[in-house]
DNA sequence: AGCATGATGCTAAAAAAGTAGCACTTGGTG
DNA sequence: CACCAAGTGCTACTTTTTTAGCATCATGCT
């Protein structure tokens, strides 16, 4: 089992490195402003260093401050969060996630998507019958 | 937002929470194994009745012993897990989570999995012209 | 009945997380 | 160019979390 990047995580740190991941990049204080339940912008500043000295989070200077981002591959991130959301609620079934995914947000999925999903589907039977 | 369970729970009560969710119920020395690095039985234990004391974890007994098992009910938990994973990777779009779920996984999605997931697309569908 | 095995409650203490305050720098602006 | 706003690095302190050990209690077997 690989072991997720959010494992290793403190919740506060979790917290941020979801913004992070969100936003792409972000200063101290836009981290702070999309923590709903945010502590003082102290704080959220030992946070991030501490992330920084944990190789989870980098940081480039631009100007007088910084902004900081992680440095997990996002795709990444993202198949091993999607991995144990499956595996976890779903019983190791990708198909049973996508239903439920459909269901809870068929109400907002655009025909365009619905379009891409039906490729993808296409794509995803041909593949399979190759096996 | 809704805030999700897993916000409140330390690292390691997430860790255990989300083995409750798979395996439905367990002991206390089952939750250890299934734990990778796990502490020493005494600390799963702790754990255990700090989680039963907030309220996140119930149990029965069961002869001498008690099987706890996770009080917030699953389907709800895992769509507040998907919803957390849709927003934080996927820009909210959940057609690009269900991508990436197809192809990460259309290896082993079987030829039945695929027909159930066009039969949902196909309701979506639907469900999206009569908006 | 006596004993080994495994589970329990409780207590305690080390380690990590969370939070804040302070003094110093930098950048822009009236 | 003096000043204010916003940033920064450190340091320190309080809470939680994490982890274990111990004494006790039930269960099943010889």
């Amino acid at each position: 089992m690989v072991e997720h990047l959010a494992d290793k995580l403190s919740r506060r740190e979790r917290q941020i490195v979801d913004i992070l991941f969100r936003q792409g990049e972000a200063s101290a204080q836009q981290v702070q402003q999309a923590m709903q339940d945010a502590p003082s912008y102290s704080t959220v500043r030992a946070l991030l260093a501490r992330l920084v000295e944990k190789k989870a989070v980098g940081r480039k200077q631009d100007g007088a401050k910084y902004f900081y981002f992680v440095l997990t591959d996002k795709t990444q991130a993202s198949e091993g969060a999607l991995q144990r959301v499956v595996k976890t609620f779903f019983e190791g079934s990708a198909a049973k996630a996508v239903n439920a995914l459909l269901g809870s947000a068929n109400k907002s999925l655009t025909q365009d998507e619905i379009a891409d999903i039906e490729l993808l589907i296409a794509q995803a039977k041909q593949q399979d019958s190759e096996k």
